[in-house]
DNA sequence: TCAATTCTGGAATGATTGTTCCAATATTCT
DNA sequence: AGAATATTGGAACAATCATTCCAGAATTGA
């Protein structure tokens, strides 16, 4: 070890994650990376070795954000109004981005997964961190009795992941004023619960 | 006119839609599209003048394809045997498509819609033609009292295509075995119609 | 203080990108 | 048959792609 690095690894990874997410893997070029980044070429390559490396890290640090949103479902209160923050924020976050970049796992599930096991993969983990956090909050709910016994904690949760995607898709074709009837389709997936 | 076509152009745009489905837009190359359809690239070009131009014919194509879908809706039997089947179908194409290419709306809404506007419109009216359809099923049904009067029928309808959307995210990154835990979504989501 | 070592950042590389051009070819109309 | 016109397909284009290279700068341990 003769030298430490100059960048901040954090700030630099951030900025990746940003420009992927906004443009798309393939539409990130690695000079895209240098200006989003500020580094050189070449320490963008010493420290990451390829772009299929820099998307990895990128995805890893999407997991963080991911892990905290679940997270934020174990907070106190109604498990039904966590599970609906989860959702409204979801819709409002993919609503208000610049852009409408959506969901950096739902992209690159799209547009990499099916190139890129690796991808895949890490996708794939991503959904399940979703779903397990679900589940958990569903299991909570029916042992306080807060919600109803009768249904499969697994399949609904299922199901909530899939219409969390499923808005992330159709969002990104939305228009202003399409919130309240994704609201109304919310409280449609919620209703049976309780 | 002096010279007609030699190419079967309904043939080349099949190729191009196909190319255009299996790769996304940014991972189609032109050189891509020429390999596909057997033409030159002058050729390509003369008829379809840009990438953006065959990309919106491989769009209007795919519009067909949904709207075959929806006709199917209209088959004589149980309303609710009908949307089963349609997503059925759907999950079943998408698992069975080679390289798991899912569907080329749902692909271009993520990949494209936001950088294209051209492209969102046309997106959105795919998505369009597919919530109409389900609606109006679900009225029909509702009529005939095969149904449930209690819901509405233009929320459940886009609660329906959301989760079509949906599945077609998760199937991207789904496992052998994962099929049946996709159907018990779809019969949680057309349980409330009855 | 002086190697040894690592990082830095821009120049350079060869491949590929979308698009244009054009000479040769095929067809229609008179 | 002979203009007129459109199509054809491959060569050529500048721009951009991901990646490699390397000379100089910076830091460490001795």
């Amino acid at each position: 070890m003769a030298r430490p690095r100059a960048f901040d690894e954090d700030q630099v990874l951030e900025a990746v994650m940003e420009t992927f997410w906004r443009k798309g893997y393939e539409g990130t070029s690695a000079q895209d990376l240098v200006e989003a980044t500020g580094l050189g070429r070449g320490s963008l390559y010493a420290a990451y070795a390829s772009k299929d490396g820099l998307f990895a890290q990128a995805l890893l640090r999407y997991r963080r954000r991911t892990q905290a949103r679940v997270d934020r479902l174990a907070r106190p209160g109604p498990v039904l109004d966590r599970l609906r923050e989860l959702l409204v924020d979801v819709l409002d976050a993919d609503l208000a981005a610049p852009q409408q970049r959506g969901c950096l796992a739902t992209n690159s599930a799209i547009e990499r997964a099916g190139a890129d096991p690796a991808v895949a993969e890490m996708v794939r983990y991503n959904f399940t961190l979703l779903h397990q956090g679900i589940e958990a909050t569903l299991r909570r709910g029916q042992a306080t009795g807060e919600l109803r016994a009768g249904f499969d904690p697994a399949v609904q949760a299922l199901l909530m992941l899939t219409t969390v995607q499923g808005l992330r898709v159709l969002v990104r074709t939305a228009r202003p004023g399409d919130r309240e009837r994704f609201l109304a389709v919310i409280e449609q997936v919620l209703a049976p619960l309780r």
